[in-house]
DNA sequence: GCCTCCCATTGACAAGTGTCGATACATCCA
DNA sequence: TGGATGTATCGACACTTGTCAATGGGAGGC
């Protein structure tokens, strides 16, 4: 916030564009936490992080996807890339199989960033 | 959640893909939330959103909104239509001039649907 | 070795998205 | 009524994204 010489409801004058609002959200911070809610931005995405978060053991075979989502397995694979490439999940081989998990630290960094009081404002820039 | 036959870490036999975990997070809940982050996934609608919570009066003029962005007026103008398609913001014209402002429950469902533990579950169906 | 199974990558396609110039619409003022 | 100003819509374009079939790659079993 810069300078605004009236505090409450801005007369309805004849300016409005009195400049105002310095640098808002800076332009790197906003394409990170983008890039991050577009790997949110899918159904079959949100519903691997939902079952992944239903896991009882809190993590997930590849195989377990295929069937619930009803897509194929390389568009599986593709989303789970997507979501791994944001930090939203992690896979561990093991043997034959590969395990995803969540990454709750990152996934609290964009819930975070929601949050009505700082509302998209990490660096406490309100 | 379905059955599952082990609790816990699911020995690594032969059998990985036991159908388990039924219907996760409904299709339509998945999309109307997908709906929802997409809003949230540029750049420059996470940068009005910004403008709109660090404003004095909570409400900008959409003339506001052109120079710290950065975009063309039509461009403005698009992405105050999606963030107000996904029931993100509202506009309220006055005069010549549009003033939009951010709606908080919208915005808290979304953050809602992030939480620890009822992760992307709204219906409670963990 | 070879075969089988699980997963990732590639290539290709249709569909969606961000951007801007041009234009239309709405409101106010003279 | 006409002109000026603020905002929305349209048309077009490049670019991105979701999807699947086909293929490649790694791990275990024979």
């Amino acid at each position: 916030m810069a300078k605004v010489t009236a505090t409450i409801p801005v007369r309805i004058e004849d300016e409005c564009c009195a400049s105002v609002l310095t640098a808002p959200l800076a332009d790197a911070q906003a394409a990170e936490l983008a890039r991050g809610f577009a790997a949110l931005a899918d159904p079959a995405r949100l519903q691997i992080l939902s079952i992944l978060a239903g896991a009882p053991a809190g993590e997930v075979c590849v195989c377990e996807f295929v069937e619930p989502l009803g897509k194929s397995q390389p568009t599986v694979s593709h989303h789970l890339k997507v979501l791994s490439d944001a930090h939203l999940v992690v896979g561990d081989r093991r043997g034959k199989w590969v395990w995803y998990r969540i990454v709750p630290d990152r996934l609290e960094a964009l819930r975070a960033a929601l949050a009505p009081r700082q509302l998209l404002r990490p660096d406490g820039t309100s």
